[in-house]
RNA sequence: GGAGAGAUGGCAGAGUGGUCGAUUGCGGCGGUCUUGAAAACCGUUGACCGUGCGAGCGGUCCGGGGGUUCGAAUCCCUCUCUCUCCGCCA
């Protein structure tokens, strides 16, 4: 969320920004106006008694130790009524901050000034691709055609076990699974990210630190006995590490990864374009996070678009990188670029990755911050992060994209994690 | 799952109703000394909100929430978490 003295330093800004993301926030700005003004008015006058009453409070144990009970008693009187104002007030304060907070969770964050205006798709911004597009032969099949001809993954069977979304992954097709996490993994450890392992399932304050919850509850599976959620991305996880941490200055960047099963609902995203390994309930993927110094936050952006776009030419996949425009944005980025490789099968551009700083936005909700020692005070961290990558859309690209009568052959970075350079 | 103990500032650890945001030690920062460093000594050392140009002033925070009281780190209720012992177990 953006902070309230962003917003009330830099109001008409805000509405002027966010336009590029096509959200009209001139009434709720100005709700907050009003609301962060009566915030202001209820603190001075309920500090003002609560101030009184800490004196009167005081003047009292001062009275019983002279054993002045007289005066001591008449002094108590007084604090009857002060006590009733205070509670009156400190409810009005606590409603007032509670709506507050309500108005300000609905901004979405302000795009950077480099985010291409529009609405779809269509407006995003080709940065730059490489690769070379193959030529298939005639008689070409699609990933999930290849699937069932190799035996490498059992949609079926992993519906009878969970369903539809599930699949399960076997032999060859297990084995190129674990060869893309480990060579991920090592690729990031050489660009420096530190390998961490953390739990699957998280809390609700984990959910609200990187606004999955409340808005995308829905998105995320719930085990409803414990309370807990399977997280929908290690970033999850990973970027609530830093939740209500004050981290020193010559600490950032700090560059985490982690690989973990992400799960998602995608309630009621389903039909044609999403077969075979499109579109999955439950997936792999190996999430990079750093967070950065404000000053820094944009080469680290550009850093990790590199790293990512590393990792797909050593897989010898033909790539573009798309800088999205406002209306396509995500509500809490400030600047995304997505990866797509392409699927030459399905003959389709297929999203693998999507990178994004959050300045701010999100180190305001996590309470993320970093200390300098010339500095007076903490300050908001900015926070990055992007998938490096996600696996079953590089594997179908992979399969449709190196096929051939004598089967598919595996990228020459994987054959040493494979041990093998054929599935047929 | 059963029984017990506990949660205090970056860490360790006092404090059981009255100027306690909190003794003390370590760590951190600044200084004295030193060619430099260490040691020693002196000083300093939390976060948030409001207010003020500012020095400052006011308020809140001792795991979370609620209560008792003029007044709560301290008493009561409740939740969460941690530790010890027993049971179970990859």
């Amino acid at each position: 969320m953006l902070t309230l003295k962003y917003i009330e330093e830099n109001a008409a800004l805000v509405v002027e920004r966010l336009k590029v993301k096509h959200f009209d926030a001139a009434a709720i700005v100005q709700q907050i106006q009003e609301a962060n003004q009566q915030r202001k008015e209820t603190q001075a006058r309920v500090d003002a008694l609560k101030a009184e009453m800490n004196r009167l409070s005081n003047e009292i144990g001062q009275l019983f130790k002279e054993k002045k009970m007289d005066e001591a008693n008449r002094a108590k009187m007084k604090t009857v009524e002060l006590k009733d104002e205070i509670k009156a007030l400190d409810t009005t304060f606590a409603d007032t901050e509670a709506k507050l907070n309500e108005l300000v969770v609905q901004l979405p964050n302000l795009p950077h000034q480099l985010v291409p205006e529009g609405r779809t798709a269509e407006d995003n911004l080709e940065i730059r691709s490489g690769g070379i597009i193959p030529q298939l032969p005639e008689g070409k099949k699609p990933h999930w055609d290849l699937i069932q001809q190799y035996d490498i993954i059992d949609f079926e069977l992993g519906t009878k076990l969970t369903g539809a979304g599930f699949p399960v992954y076997k032999g060859k097709g297990a084995k190129l699974q674990r060869a893309l996490i480990s060579f991920f993994l090592d690729e990031g450890e050489k660009a420096g990210f530190l390998e961490v392992q953390p739990p699957i399932l998280v809390n609700e304050d984990s959910g609200f630190g990187t606004g999955q919850l409340p808005d995308k509850e829905g998105q995320m599976y719930h085990a409803t006995a414990d309370n807990l959620y399977l997280v929908p991305t290690a970033e999850v996880p990973v970027t609530n590490m830093y939740r209500d941490v004050i981290l020193s200055e010559d600490q950032l960047p700090v560059k985490n990864m982690a690989y973990t099963p992400c799960f998602r609902r995608e309630a009621g995203s389903w039909g044609a374009h999403v077969r075979g390994l499109n579109r999955l309930h439950q997936f792999d993927k190996v999430e990079i996070v750093e967070i950065a110094h404000p000053d820094h936050s944009y080469e680290i952006l550009d850093s990790m678009v590199a790293h990512v776009e590393n990792l797909i030419s050593k897989l010898e996949l033909p790539y573009r990188i798309i800088r999205l425009c406002g209306g396509d944005m995500s509500f809490t980025s400030a600047m995304t670029y997505d990866f797509e490789v392409y699927s030459a099968a399905q003959e389709r551009w297929l999203e693998v990755s999507s990178v994004s700083n959050f300045e701010t936005y999100q180190a305001n909700r996590l309470k993320c911050r970093y200390k300098g020692k010339d500095m007076k005070k903490p300050e908001l961290a900015h926070t990055l992060n992007g998938s490096a990558l996600a696996l079953p859309r590089i594997v179908a690209a992979i399969l449709e994209n190196n096929q051939s009568p004598e089967g598919i052959r595996i990228p020459k970075v994987l054959v040493p994690y494979c041990g093998f350079e054929l599935i047929s």
